[in-house]
DNA sequence: AGACTGTATCGACGTCTGTCGATATGGCCG
DNA sequence: CGGCCATATCGACAGACGTCGATACAGTCT
């Protein structure tokens, strides 16, 4: 991000994906799903902890899936929601500046 | 994040933040703003590369702005733009996922 | 097969967001 | 002072978003 100006359709790919972050219920099932034993985590553990109704609790995992930042498997009775490591890496990466002080340009 | 699952009131925080990530014009109006040479841009530089009217380029501008991700000053004639490195280092962090195979961080 | 549980989809509703043109504000200069 | 340039604010409008209840779908268990 600091090397070059950003081109215009990375721009709205890559806001597709901060999209999917910039609401908190969806940054909280992210953290409970990655931070869950085995790294995965079943609807059924995620729709606790919220006070809104399960449907929008599906509906908001459907937007973290479209835009690739989890995925999903059925086992059974159950949905099993995971994240995808390299999606974060990628958005991390961008958003690291190098530090001012000292020979930065 | 994947220590801990987030308590709500960060999560409304970050999400504000990412919010303020999650336009493509702002995605790349912050690229400009943090690739461009010292480190700080004039407006002028930055109503140019976007097909967007000027008062919308306000717009997202305070809305960078009001997000915490950058600060700005007037000059004389002109209103410069930079970027505040601690805000964006903070969501990178957030977004570290430590890679699940072996001990790598 | 039928009943029951877990999850997703649908349709609707109020609110928020991005965009614009018009206009206001702040500062330079002739 | 008066005009001009750069930027911000205002008001309006279409479209997107988060949420809900009702309902459909998928799998399991008797």
């Amino acid at each position: 991000m600091v090397r070059e100006p950003l081109g215009e359709e990375a721009a709205v790919d890559l806001a597709r994906m901060f999209k999917a972050l910039s609401d908190p219920v969806r940054l909280r099932l992210l953290s409970l799903i990655a931070s869950h034993e085995g790294g995965e985590a079943c609807v059924c553990d995620l729709t606790g902890p919220f006070d809104v109704s399960q449907p929008t609790i599906s509906h908001h995992l459907k937007v973290l899936r479209e835009a690739g930042l989890v995925s999903s498997e059925r086992r059974g009775t159950w949905v099993y929601y995971w994240v995808l490591p390299a999606a974060l890496a990628r958005l991390s990466a961008l958003l690291q500046i190098p530090v001012a002080t000292g020979g930065s340009r």
